[in-house]
DNA sequence: GCACTTTTGTCGAGCAACCGACGAAAGTTG
DNA sequence: CAACTTTCGTCGGTTGCTCGACAAAAGTGC
């Protein structure tokens, strides 16, 4: 019977995450354990190398506390954030600070085996540039452009990855790079990428992607939201009241029809512009073009009305919009705010924040490289390794 | 440092949570530890209460094996369902099981002191009927028709409980029955209650409460959703595509003002039928009227189209219907099977179930019950307890 | 009733982790 | 440079948990 307040060694490493230094007294004080103890962990923590002395604190008039903090170099992860025509590889420290990355004008169509392929590739070769060991990798994260089923790291039916279905995402690479895989939706990652460098206090977070299509990941109580089939978030085909626009699942109303990229392009093509595509939208927006502008702000109502739906539902304080359509101007996010704040509940709108991502084009591989790093020094792992060294 | 696969008592508990009687032996084998070490624990936990003796087992040639199994009648607990115009207090064991209840037509807004005192003394009584200790009982869940701060067990501008805003409801209990009290908003507590009585094995699960007002419990990865401020779930002011009808919230188009009681009563009204409020209508739909059955599934239709996209944002594998109008037949959903099949993506509703309730009028406090219970034996209350024996 | 089987309870050995102490080390102050 | 202060590293003592052993207990089968 273990009757004793013990201390995993992770407990202690939980006090040092933050990459503040501290010294032994510090550290004991807070965990309640005699120093000597606290003396041992950080010794066994210094020898797997997770936790390094960073100099001394000030002198109070005796000799001066060495002080121990995090040690971001101790391994490396990797985060990959795949598109539906790009691939992007990025080597980071345990603090999550990119080392390198390496991009690819890769489509997913291309199927598992060639994107897959090429992840490998570059991450063995970021490994080598940076003169590391491929075993130093101790986790890697991956966010894909569809429906993933977080647990066993596999797509489902995702629309726009032929070949991929059921497809072992997680294992293939596992195998290959010896290390473990987290798979998640691009979306999720996204998020979690954004709440975790922009929004780290706020544990009920939103952010919601507009560009070819509309998706929205979220964090509630601190936690990713994946749902049954790994689908939740999708925001797209939500019917938009007072529209009805055939969108290219069948129905009609949908949000993708009225406040997406494609959407908007068209809309402005009615009015006689030159509109290709998203891009093009981003571009006359930028140059401020008054029609632009007002098509923006009339997606953005719409988008308004589905996400005032979304605040009473899942109740967050703070909505990030983020896609490329998020980079063409307050059009949008005037819109959005204009019809959120009118249409959901008081008490939910209260303290409520809608902002555009900060972080951009990043944010997707942030969150892949956040997704690793929590699982490489989660608590299991690194007892397990504690353990293991013993 | 500890580098001992160690065992905490609360997790050979857990091993015996779901009430199966087991061996030591058995026990030993699933934990990894000798059978002595498991022997030492179960005595603890024997002289605890919470496990006892239920029997030997078949011998298979020689002595016999003494079974272990939870004792519920270890201590006690309390659930509340604090509505409208009634209380319901019920005392249970440790395995969810009623000992006894009361209630009273008490109507919330006589204010936190008037309901809450009643409680505590409806406690009180209910323990000394049993011949109970008033110090058996370790925790208390309560429910209350608004939102409610989890955390710091408050209400949060609840619109029809005046005079309760930023009320210490747990504070104000825990003083007066020397317990912890954990507090959440009703449907929760209803969702919480049937998942657990009904789909034990659903980690993502949704309660919709469709009465005089209409809500929802979310329960998602296993965890209630509360929310930034405890509103989340909040469906009766999302709108719905296609409808104007003026609300009492001051908005047009509310779910609320289209097919919750009073509006399904209204329309009926305007038929020449003379129905008044939520129990005409269930009484008229019972008595198997054309017109109340019309009425039903079209508000079931204008609820689906919410509870569609309900589905595409949380992607539950399962959707409940609860509350007074779900016992009025078949008619509300099959309205809302109808859209949420259509309007939802596919792959969301692929393996989605929608049920009607089957503990109905039960379900609050038998949720209030559960949180209690989970509350009572967490790993961290458990060891804190063997710890203050030894 | 006797031999055999299996579990039970007890007990001592082993061991890991924690603690407090003590001398050495490394600063500051005058 | 000496006195003082504070931390460091080490070490022995203690605690408390785990394990395996062993005899007693409680069944079965002939």
């Amino acid at each position: 019977m273990c009757f004793t307040a013990l201390m995993r060694t992770s407990e202690l490493f939980d006090l040092l995450r933050d990459g503040r230094p501290r010294t032994r007294a510090e550290l004991a004080r807070t965990a309640g354990v005699a120093r000597s103890s606290v003396a041992a962990h950080i010794d066994a923590l210094t020898r797997l190398g997770y936790v390094a002395p960073v100099g001394d604190a000030a002198s109070t008039g005796g000799r001066p506390a060495s002080l121990f903090a995090l040690n971001p170099a101790a391994r490396l992860v990797v985060g990959v954030d795949v598109g539906a025509t790009h691939v992007l590889v990025e080597l980071a420290d345990l603090a999550g600070a990119p080392l390198g990355d390496a991009r690819a004008d890769l489509d997913v169509a291309e199927g598992p085996e060639a994107v897959l392929g090429w992840i490998v590739d570059a991450v063995q070769r970021l490994v080598a540039e940076h003169g590391r060991e491929p075993r130093e990798v101790v986790a890697l994260g991956i966010g894909l452009p569809g429906p993933v089923e977080h647990a066993t790291g596999m797509p489902i039916s995702p629309p726009i990855m032929p070949g991929w279905h059921r497809f072992d995402v997680a294992g293939h690479l596992r195998e290959r790079l010896g290390c473990p895989v987290l798979v998640d939706n691009d979306v999720n990652i996204m998020a979690l990428g954004e709440q975790r460098t922009a929004w780290p206090e706020t544990d009920d977070f939103v952010l919601v992607k507009v560009a070819t299509g509309i998706g929205a990941g979220i964090i509630s109580g601190g936690r990713l939201q994946r749902g049954a089939q790994g689908t939740a978030g999708d925001l797209g085909h939500v019917r938009v009241p007072g529209s009805s626009a055939p969108c290219r699942c069948g129905n009609e109303g949908c949000l993708e029809a009225v406040a997406a990229g494609p959407a908007i392009a068209a809309a402005l093509r009615e009015q006689g512009l030159e509109v290709e595509g998203t891009g093009d939208v981003v571009a006359l927006a930028r140059l401020g073009s008054v029609e632009a502008a007002r098509a923006l702000r009339q997606a953005g109502r719409d988008l308004g009305e589905v996400l005032a739906m979304l605040v009473n539902l899942v109740n967050p304080s703070v909505i990030v919009i983020g896609g490329r359509l998020a980079g063409a101007g307050e059009d949008l996010l005037a819109g959005i705010s204009e019809v959120v704040y009118r249409r959901s509940l008081p008490l939910a709108t209260e303290h409520l924040r809608i902002a555009a991502s900060t972080t951009q084009a990043d944010a997707a591989v942030r969150g892949a490289v956040a997704l690793a790093i929590e699982h490489a020094l989660s608590p299991e792992v690194l007892d397990a390794e504690t353990r293991a060294m013993a």
